[in-house]
DNA sequence: TCACAGTTTGCTCGCGCGAGCAAGATAGTT
DNA sequence: AACTATCTTGCTCGCGCGAGCAAACTGTGA
């Protein structure tokens, strides 16, 4: 039964070697490392000093396996053009980590990966699986529901109707509406809407707020353009192409952006192509508040989500503390720069 | 000894399961989903059919566990505000993802943290740990050594001296000798050095590199000035002040930055602080060719490291398909565009 | 038909740990 | 001192799979 431990070979040191230096049972040295585990303090002395001596530390992969607990979970990122998914990328693993978390990162190639990549995260037995896309369809959330498998489904900074996700997102109507109040305060009356691809998404955009919201105060429905990606350079492209067919007369005074990646293309189409001046011809307003956003080229005024606070509500949810496992929306606030 | 399957409960799927409904043994299942396995053509389809049937994927976990074998690499990222950063993390982890490994992101929170992610990475039992860091000194490489387990320490763009590390990065020495040349022919003749932090690397530093290939050149030692992490607006703080104290006739007429983080805050500091023009005023090059670089504001000239050509080594490394796992040196390519 | 090599299949055992129970230790009570 | 309540420890068993061996099967040639 017992194994051969006769000679201290230089094999990776497991519970039994510390055990039997430490003068206890292996069960012992494991219940040490476990913060709820029955053990009086003068074990777990003795037991954390023959590790550090021996240099053990726990097999997180045996213990996942036996307690069916992984401590890992898998962001599913599929834009990485985007400098947002950065900043969240940034903000989630640390915060991950910092509460004793691991997290797997999963670069989604193209949407329609997104199946595997769910069973990807699955067949690492992850406690939840965090989708940091925006170009995820509802179809893919019911995917994932029929793999079972798992356990937590959580979508962040986006919000989702499905019932069986839990989705951490900012209030868009609201942001939105600070946006649309704001551009009317300042006098604008031309928006164009500059948006990113159409989702599949069941819920309802920032573009169809914003239109709706504009409809409603002026009576008139803003004109909307659109890129299929979020990236600069083609909102560059779609912006350039959009302005020089207008008329002087016909220009828009402002850009609302669907986020700051699009802004910044956009920014740089008006001074660059078109030679224009950013706010003094055209302003331009975005979302996200990427760390560009406050470089002095760009100076945007954009929208920041409180990402610090949805990630420590993710930390609760990932660890049972909130009652109900529902969605939560926060609130962002507008930063306001001198892009418009 | 043969379980409770009288039931089709709707736990977790096993090999087991599969086995049953394909009317095998649980071994042939898991060898249908090994590529090296000895398995018949007919058992193979007739396994993978039933488990297509029933949702079944095998536990990556256990696995990992039986085969000391995990399939998993962590990445271990301490900067994740200079933006090459991303661009690494998203090649690799594209790159590992189509190749069939997983990656467990590591976000370092400071240097000290360094030894806490190699060991948190060696309990995940990672079949390799890539350093993407700058900050990294020789001694946590060291300590990664002490601590056993950790079967393979890979430092990705960036070299090091250390024996028992496999390095995989670009020739400085090529690559500023390439810029040196460029400033030279130019005709630049008062080139200031834009550094980020010392690091306790042991390997010649590209500020030293340079300076000494200019002294050679010139018979002139270039000044350098020094941030203390590779953060543009570090380098526009740094940059504004040391030109603002500098009369018209002293000032630079090229500043070579050792990466385009700081090569972009230069640029803001000398247009919006300084007002002057780049290049007319004051010439600005960088390294690594982040996307921002290709901005129209930008039109950064930097260096290109084949990052994607570093990869796929990497791979090769992984699946050990190199005789000798030493450390390879790749190439970059100088990227002329406007701002220099 | 039998013998033999090659292929395919099933099986024992163990990877390192945790759930949960039973035995042992400790302390407080009468 | 005897008893009970509580804490602590050791243990059996299993998590799902793979290494590696032995048994069963396949096909070939004599």
């Amino acid at each position: 039964m017992v194994k051969n431990t006769t000679i201290s070979e230089d094999v990776p040191i497991t519970a039994d070697h510390v055990a039997k230096a430490a003068g206890v049972s292996r069960w012992t040295v494991n219940r040490a490392f476990r913060r709820d585990a029955s053990i009086s303090d003068k074990s777990r002395e003795k037991v954390l000093a023959a590790a550090a001596k021996l240099g053990y530390a726990p097999d997180l992969l045996a213990s996942s396996l036996a307690s069916d607990r992984s401590n890992l979970v898998a962001l599913l990122v599929d834009d990485f053009g985007n400098p947002h998914k950065m900043v969240m990328i940034e903000q989630l693993t640390r915060i991950l980590r910092s509460s004793g978390w691991d997290s797997l990162l999963v670069n989604m190639l193209s949407e329609s990966d997104a199946p595997d990549a769910l069973v990807n995260a699955s067949q690492r037995r992850v406690d939840a699986t965090i989708l940091l896309g925006v170009e995820f369809g509802e179809t893919v959330l019911a995917t994932a529901q029929g793999a079972r498998k798992i356990k937590k489904l959580i979508v962040f900074a986006r919000s989702s109707d499905n019932p069986d996700t839990i989705s951490i997102s900012t209030d868009d109507e609201i942001a939105i509406g600070e946006i649309a109040d704001y551009c009317f305060q300042k006098g604008y009356r031309a928006p164009l809407f500059v948006a990113g691809p159409e989702t599949l998404f069941a819920h309802v955009a920032r573009q169809d707020i914003f239109c709706s919201l504009w409809h409603q105060k002026t009576g008139a429905t803003p004109p909307v353009i659109r890129t299929s990606a979020y990236d600069s350079r083609l909102s560059y492209k779609a912006v350039e192409q959009h302005l020089e067919t207008l008329e002087e007369t016909g220009r828009p005074d402002v850009l609302v952006c669907e986020n700051d990646a699009l802004a910044i293309g956009a920014i740089d189409a008006i001074r660059h192509r078109l030679n224009l001046r950013v706010p003094e011809d055209i302003a331009v307003i975005g979302f996200d508040d990427v760390p560009l956003a406050s470089n002095p080229n760009y100076d945007l005024t954009t929208y920041r989500q409180p990402i610090e606070t949805m990630a420590e509500y993710m930390i609760e949810v990932l660890e049972n503390r909130v009652e109900s496992e529902l969605s939560q929306i926060f609130k962002g606030q507008l930063i306001i720069r001198h892009s418009a």
